[in-house]
RNA sequence: CGGAGCGUAGCGCAGCCUGGUAGCGCAUCAGUCUGGGGGACUGGGGGUCGUGGGUUCGAAUCCCGCCGCUCCGACCA
């Protein structure tokens, strides 16, 4: 993308409404606006780190086994009261009335819709394990909204939903699911922590609630250090990995247990701020069986599927990154979820040489650099890239084009390289 | 849902108390200079002062209603 053609309107002064860091920044990236309470239209950067997450979420998902779908995000009132839930979600519920004054709602999860699916489709245990998601817009009609897309009213999420046979195979997909998401979250180059939660509004008893370490969490968080030496993309034995996700010490302040707390050496005892970008969990038949989704098993006899389910919040996931990864100067975004890998800055716009240089390394980018080629001085340049928080900066100006040289900054360390731009390029791509 | 505020140019704000030509900075447009950390100068454009009513010769300013938004607290992917 040419910088000067973007629909990337950027802010020097922060809006008065935005208070916390991660608000302010997308703000003043030209990220996100806001369109009401809680409501955000996602500008070009901002969507490109979104689909940025959602597809290794998606990745991981696959992997794990899971089957990507696409539900509405519009659903029947009637789905809700099947399982009992339409009047007990209560006002936090969007509920819309259509022009036949048919009850509708704006989905703020789709454990009903999807059961029902399933009720629909699957009639014999054979076709079990099955492990749907899809990764959709939400909504729920929070009190207070605040801290821009952390708590937003409408927010894109993966949900996935396991169904098996019996409890043992609901507690295998639950491991498979931790695998999935500390895979994940490793991969998109943050560090988040596994946490015993309650189960809230859904029900059940197994759940782990997903901590990003941030200054400005909502939660306090305490855990053994022992987590920061974990590798999941590397792990390959899903028991062992479970099995060391929850045996190592880490809860949230609501859950926090002094006296196992006591036993950890103070020298891996850490504690911090956390911020919540997923839960699991397991429920058992909960809502199979409130919504008589029952499927013939192998003794010819029905029974209710064992049910849990996953979330992530791929919207939250965003303002979360960024508290956890900026600076003074703006954002310092993950390789992996870079909305560009690099920025080209033309520090001598108009001059032919340059010019010419910087045209040619966009080119061999294509889509996947942001080549400032505005008339704007070099500082400004500098500013506002280091704003956007492109991993790699790319600098040319007329003194090293004529030899063929190039700057390389690092956003993430403030290194610099003055290198040929062959090089410059194959550092860029790793 | 309790409490507190705020709506004036794209953004940040002043003006309101004490009614009388709607202002400042940034951004933007044109031009000149400048050219490695948000540069300078000159000139220009941009406002139903959230909205409806009331008081008044006259309302951004005073009064009432409504709408929107924010903050603190209780609740939450």
């Amino acid at each position: 993308m040419r910088l000067s053609k973007s629909l990337i309107p950027t802010l020097k002064e922060t809006p008065a409404e935005a208070q916390i860091v991660s608000h302010r920044l997308m703000l003043r990236a030209g990220m996100v606006r806001q369109m009401a309470s809680g409501i955000y239209a996602w500008l070009p950067l901002g969507q490109r780190v979104l689909a940025k997450i959602a597809q290794i979420v998606r990745e991981e998902q696959d992997a794990a086994g899971a089957e990507e779908v696409l539900m509405p995000t519009i659903q029947s009132a009637d789905l809700w009261r099947e399982s009992g839930r339409y009047d007990a979600y209560g006002k936090e519920m969007l509920r819309i009335t259509d022009r036949h004054e048919r009850e509708l709602l704006f989905g703020p999860t789709n454990e009903e819709m999807i059961t029902a699916i399933m009720r629909d489709s699957i009639k014999s245990y054979r076709e079990l394990p099955q492990i749907p998601y899809h990764i959709q817009w939400k909504f729920r009609d929070e009190v207070r909204p605040r801290f821009g897309v952390l708590r937003g009213r409408e927010f894109l999420m993966k949900d996935a939903y396991s169904f098996d046979l019996d409890r043992e195979g609901a507690v295998v997909a639950y491991k498979k699911m931790m695998l999935a998401y500390m895979r994940t979250f490793q991969r998109i180059g943050i560090t988040a922590i596994p946490m015993r939660a309650d189960t809230g509004q859904i029900g059940g008893d197994l759940s782990h609630e997903f901590h990003v370490l941030a200054p400005t969490g909502e939660s306090g968080v305490f855990y053994d250090a022992a987590f920061e030496a974990g590798d999941a993309t590397s792990a390959t034995d899903i028991e062992a990995f479970y099995e060391q996700m929850t045996t190592i010490y880490a809860a949230t302040d609501e859950k926090h247990d002094l006296a196992a707390w006591d036993k950890i050496p103070a020298e891996r005892k850490r504690e911090g701020r956390g911020i919540e970008v997923g839960q699991i969990f397991y429920f058992g038949t909960k809502y199979s069986e409130a919504m008589n989704f029952a499927v013939t098993g192998p003794d010819g006899q029905k029974f209710f599927p064992e049910m849990g389910s996953y979330g992530i919040g791929v919207s939250r996931l965003v303002g979360a990154i960024i508290e956890a990864k900026h600076d003074e100067a703006g954002i310092i975004w993950p390789d992996a979820i870079a909305p560009f890998k690099a920025a080209i800055l033309n520090l001598r716009q108009g001059d032919a040489t340059t010019d010419a240089l910087c045209e040619k390394i966009y080119a061999s980018f294509g889509n996947e650099a942001l080549y400032d080629d505005r008339e704007e001085r070099a500082g400004a340049k500098f500013a506002e890239a280091d704003l956007l928080g492109h991993p790699w900066q790319i600098i040319i100006g007329p003194r090293g084009a004529v030899n063929g040289m190039v700057e390389l900054k690092r956003r993430a360390t403030g290194e610099r390289f003055e290198l040929p731009v062959e090089e410059a390029l194959a550092k860029v791509r790793g």
